[in-house]
DNA sequence: AAAAAAC
């Protein structure tokens, strides 16, 4: 079993951003030890089949079989296309590994130019994203996006490292701006990530004639039965909303035609996938558009896939090309993690106030990460309370009131934002340099393990695209302390400790992490 | 001893 999970995993390290490279290069340019270890995952693919075979049941087995006959048929082509893609110059820096579903050869893609995109919407990406040329993972996946067949793909890569762009750039190069008809959806867990990701999806269609709709603009959801419904049909090309009201609009509301969607993405997509995330709907949203139109490219994206969700996606999803990253590679070395023992719960308070904010107050903007709605207001009152500005946000505020609270963290009003998970995954603010953990995430149900993907999230909102960044985590019970040693095992990764009463110890670390 | 969306 495990054996048979370690061949599925193909691993993509070093999908780093610009800013961190050099420290990455040298781990890995010099040796020709990757290159060995890409031959051999080559020759393990037909062999790594079977394995899945035998994991699976049901429709999947077919499919998954079908593949493999296919492979076993032509073994050539697949290990010849396999090699064209160890593409030498690409393949030096970036140590990407990944998996494609048939010989479709793919070539990493080294500019933007080669994509064949309109030059509308490269001059999106050059006059209005500021983009030179892709990081990492776009010059992985666009390829794969963009060529015919039009693959479906599963991407994992690193917190901050230009996800959004590959799938906003995937749905734009798809459309037809001149149907008046809905030709993409992307679908994300919260309204904030969804009125960011419009925002990107707009920036770079400025040029193109793309239109997009979005479910954070629809009216708010009292009123409006009538108002939603007397809606007219969407006109927009580009759709993107969260799973509730997506599915909304596409059954009862009759408003969102699904018969000409090409493209459709799931950001986030393991939580989207996810059993206790939006799994139903997201079910719901790909067989509808399924039947009113076979053949729709799916993309995922997302930092974090548990092995769980990552078994459950390439199951569900069809012949997808796919790249992961190893669970170990996953945090960044630009964001150095501490943790500060806490003699007592009210002394969290002390910590945050008479430590970290002075610290902080220098740097950049803050987020601090809660685990219940209750505690975020309850905190946020304290702290205003004792003369410290800051705000909240959670998902019992009105839309009004969050719409608001973002906009003055983004403006930099507001310098300390505390949240809870609503705000663990997506957000992208580049002052944001620390994130501290006032509750370490951990499970609902017992024993209360942690929430490892949680945890990556939240301390990802910081060191966004490469720069530095820094996380605290703040204990207090014994199973603080366990459950942050897990993590740490499970990451692979270095938690330093902190002292809870020393005067300089913030300040000095911060320092070494590069950021005082 | 939960959060997210949304009914």
């Amino acid at each position: 079993m495990e054996e048979a999970e370690k061949n599925q995993e193909v691993a993509a390290d070093g999908l780093v951003p610009k800013l961190e490279k050099e420290e990455k290069e040298e781990v890995v340019s010099s040796s020709g030890k990757h290159e060995e270890e890409e031959q051999q995952v080559v020759e393990k693919i037909p062999e790594k089949q079977e394995d899945l075979m035998e994991k699976l049941e049901g429709l999947t087995v077919t499919k998954v079989a079908d593949k493999a006959e296919d492979m076993a048929d032509k073994p050539e082509s697949v290990v010849n296309s396999e090699r064209q893609q160890l593409d030498a110059a690409v393949e030096a820096e970036t140590e990407i590994k990944k998996v494609i579903a048939d010989d479709t050869p793919y070539t990493s893609a080294k500019t933007f130019e080669e994509l064949n995109l309109s030059p509308e919407l490269l001059q999106g990406l050059y006059s209005e994203m500021k983009f030179e040329k892709p990081s990492k993972i776009q010059a992985a996946t666009l390829p794969m996006i963009v060529t015919p067949p039009y693959r479906n793909l599963i991407a994992q890569a690193h917190n901050g490292s230009g996800k959004t762009t590959c799938f906003v750039l995937g749905m734009l190069s798809r459309v037809d701006p001149k149907l008046k008809v809905p030709q993409a959806i992307c679908v994300c867990p919260t309204r904030e990530l969804v009125i960011q990701n419009e925002a990107v999806v707009v920036k770079m269609a400025k040029y193109t004639g793309v239109t997009t709709a979005s479910t954070a603009n629809a009216d708010s959801s009292n009123s409006l039965t009538h108002s939603v419904s007397r809606r007219d049909r969407i006109v927009d090309q580009v759709i993107i909303g969260t799973p509730g009201t997506l599915k909304r609009w596409m059954t009862r509301d009759k408003i969102l035609d699904t018969r000409s969607i090409k493209i459709l993405v799931f950001d986030e997509a393991d939580q989207m996938l996810d059993q206790s995330g939006f799994q139903d709907d997201s079910m719901r949203i790909m067989r509808d558009i399924d039947r009113s139109r076979g053949n729709c490219q799916v993309l995922l994206f997302s930092a974090t896939f548990g092995e769980n969700v990552k078994q459950f996606a390439l199951r569900t999803i069809p012949r997808a090309n796919y790249i992961f990253v190893e669970k170990e590679a996953l945090s960044l070395d630009a964001i150095k993690q501490y943790k500060i023992h806490c003699p007592n719960p009210g002394a969290k308070i002390d910590v945050l106030q008479n430590r970290i904010f002075p610290a902080a107050e220098k740097l950049g903007q803050s987020i601090i990460f809660v685990r219940t709605r209750h505690s975020a207001s309850e905190l946020h009152k304290r702290l205003e309370a004792d003369g410290y500005k800051c705000t909240s946000i959670q998902g019992g505020l009105s839309h009004e009131e969050r719409d608001h609270v973002i906009q003055e963290f983004r403006s930099g009003e507001t310098k300390i934002l505390i949240a809870t998970d609503v705000l663990s995954r997506g957000f992208d603010q580049a002052q944001v340099t620390l994130v501290i953990n006032y509750d370490i995430p951990v499970k609902s149900v017992p024993p209360y393990t942690p929430e490892f993907e949680t945890y990556l999230h939240r301390i990802g909102r910081s060191g966004r695209f490469g720069r530095k960044g820094a996380a605290f985590n703040l204990l207090v019970t014994d199973q603080d302390e366990r459950n942050l040693r897990k993590i740490e095992q499970h990451f692979n990764t270095m938690i330093s400790d902190v002292a809870w009463d020393d005067d300089n110890a913030i300040e000095k670390v911060l320092k070494d992490a590069g950021l005082a």
